[in-house]
DNA sequence: TCCATATTTCGATAATCCTTGAAGTGTTGA
DNA sequence: TCAACACTTCAAGGATTATCGAAATATGGA
């Protein structure tokens, strides 16, 4: 992930509707939502939702694929994490101990132990 | 950190003076920088630079303090932290397989096996 | 084919954000 | 006390972003 990619995704869950749906999205995993459900979830016009979906999927957070009549969009994990871990150089550079914290939050993901290199 | 408090600080990175000023106050550390130094190194005027340190302050990520004539301003690193930790619950919330490779990048920081508890 | 459904696109308006230069505030040293 | 310095605040303008409703597109079923 680039100062690029960082720029718009930081511009993508700056917002309180996008932040939300993609929540939703990450939570409701590979399957996706569809852009309806979506809309309904966040009390949401379908023009609104749509507009804001199309953000999410500019700044690589989100990807659309049509299902009958539905479009499903499901959050990308790869960029999640790519710009989680944009921050944290950010974050760690030069200063090391400052991680500490997320790396105790981390730990709640994957079992430290169970790390290996 | 709350949404409320997420949205700002995702607010604040997402314009590109800004991200810089963030990285560079990170660098920079607990002794921080001048704003006249911020200004030059990011090459742009005072009075732009000081709206960018305020929104960066509003949001959380910076604080700013006097030294003289002089105003240093200091990155937050819990804000920091906090903001990536709010990241990595909605990233892994359900789905903790997903958080892996964040966890392989914090341990750049941190030896995972001198993490205790 | 025709209609209902699901969603997107468009155009207009409102709201927010960024930039600029000029004026203002606080601090130091002569 | 006055001038220079370091920075902030203000007001105005331009640029970007968000919202709305109406019209357009694509799909599936009668």
């Amino acid at each position: 992930m680039d100062e690029r990619q960082a720029l718009a995704a930081f511009g993508a869950l700056s917002q309180e509707t996008r932040l939300r749906v993609l929540r939703m999205l990450v939570v409701a995993g590979t399957d996706g939502l569809a852009a309806g459900v979506i809309a309904e979830k966040a009390d949401v016009s379908a023009s609104n939702v749509s507009f804001h979906l199309k953000e999410l999927e500019r700044a690589g957070l989100a990807s659309a694929r049509r299902d009958a009549r539905s479009i499903i969009y499901s959050a990308e994990y790869d960029a999640l994490s790519g710009l989680i871990r944009f921050l944290m150089e950010d974050c760690c550079s030069g200063r090391p101990e400052i991680c500490s914290p997320v790396v105790d939050a981390a730990s709640c993901c994957v079992p430290t132990r169970d790390i290996v290199q």
